[in-house]
DNA sequence: TTCGGGCCGTTTGTATACATCGATCGGTTA
DNA sequence: TAACCGATCGATGTATACAAACGGCCCGAA
């Protein structure tokens, strides 16, 4: 993290995701200078690469703005995640290494142990959260595609900002985690089509979980 | 296009295109500034967004270089075509509204008439290669979803720089031609999994194409 | 009262000067 | 002679000053 672009870079982003800066927020690039305390020239560079990112949205002459989602943006975003991370999945049950699956096993172990453990439910859901994405990234590797890698990287990423409100219950982590073994099991048979469907499942079950629950209209 | 980063991302842009400058050159900042017409800063941002959309590969306090494509690049980057369009192809058949399934048959029409026609044949093979881009953006934005449609002009870029030497022949065309009648054909059937596997062909084709032929090893 | 036009403040866009990093080349020493 | 060290140069990274553009406001006229 030496030079100042990537410390703005990483300041705003963050700031993006926890929040500081809400979704339609205009970022004016005289406050972030403060903000990041670096000068213009590499506030206007992150600011340039988290549009490239979509994190944001610059207009000519109008500087930029957090970008929001709607709830048709979400399901773009799951669904072409869903198509693929399946694909991925697919190509890795055809391709994985004796290394990669020994690493995707360590970690769903880790997770059972991390879930049968005694400590608070908030801990075992950022555990958890760490763990999930080792299991995402080594099957993304395994898939043999540095494009793949790079492309759902990116949408992980959008899909963390659309939901900074992270809504993750303890059922929900355990139905995951039910998915990531079953996944295991496809990979260890080498069963491309099994892995395809599992993942797409565990995607979708992914988008559904980020609607509020069917009776919990607001407003009543 | 007003601005001087827009001017120098098109500069260099085309550059890269029309092979002035070729794979791995190193694209210093200094020798840009006198390329464009404009300073430093709107090319340091031009080169950003190049980097960002993989035309160049930047490494700190190294510059630019011009990316080069392997045999293995290739592969990757039609093989992620060929799913996303073919995804796009299935959507769109469940969902194209008549307007956009007349202006497919329109282009294709039109694409009929060139063919016949009595001009120079890389006249023919030019406008072509135009409709042919109206009829994927048609199919893409028909598959409802904004995502898709920049995800896939992100790869169709790459590819045009990866192949600078066209290659196209005659025959090429006409192949390509008759994949886009059937995929009207599915379309108009409104049979998405006919439109997806069409559709796959067509970008399998396209990177079959672009190998030279299996008896004409170069240096014999 | 409402619409149009021009002024002014704020913000972004561009140019340039300065700082810093890395690579290369030459000299010195083991 | 080979290897290492340091100076120097050229390139990129950063800061800042200046230019241009957008938006809001006030004022005047219909």
């Amino acid at each position: 993290m030496a030079n100042a672009a990537d410390r703005a870079y990483d300041a705003i982003r963050s700031g993006i995701l926890d929040g500081t800066f809400p979704p339609n927020a205009r970022l004016k690039e005289a406050e972030l200078v403060t903000f990041c305390g670096v000068s213009r020239t590499p506030v206007r560079e992150a600011l340039r690469r988290l549009a490239a990112e979509d994190f944001v949205r610059i207009q000519r002459n109008q500087g930029a703005q957090v970008k929001s989602w709607s709830h048709d943006d979400l399901d773009d975003l799951f669904s072409l995640r869903a198509l693929l991370e399946g694909h991925a999945a697919a190509r890795a049950a055809e391709r994985i290494t004796a290394a990669d699956l020994a690493r995707l096993s360590d970690a769903i172990r880790e997770m059972d142990a991390v879930l049968a453990s005694d400590t608070a439910q908030s801990r075992k859901i950022a555990e958890f959260l760490r763990l999930n994405r080792v299991v995402h990234e080594t099957v993304w590797q395994a898939s043999g595609s540095d494009r793949l890698v790079s492309m759902l990287g990116h949408l992980v990423e959008q899909a963390l900002m659309a939901h900074t409100a992270q809504k993750f219950s303890i059922a929900r982590v355990a139905q995951s985690h039910h998915h990531h073994q079953e996944l295991l099991r496809a990979m260890q048979a080498r069963d491309a089509a099994w892995a395809e469907a599992i993942m797409r499942s565990h995607i979708r079950a992914a988008r559904q979980a980020l609607d509020p629950p069917a009776g919990a209209a607001d407003g009543h």
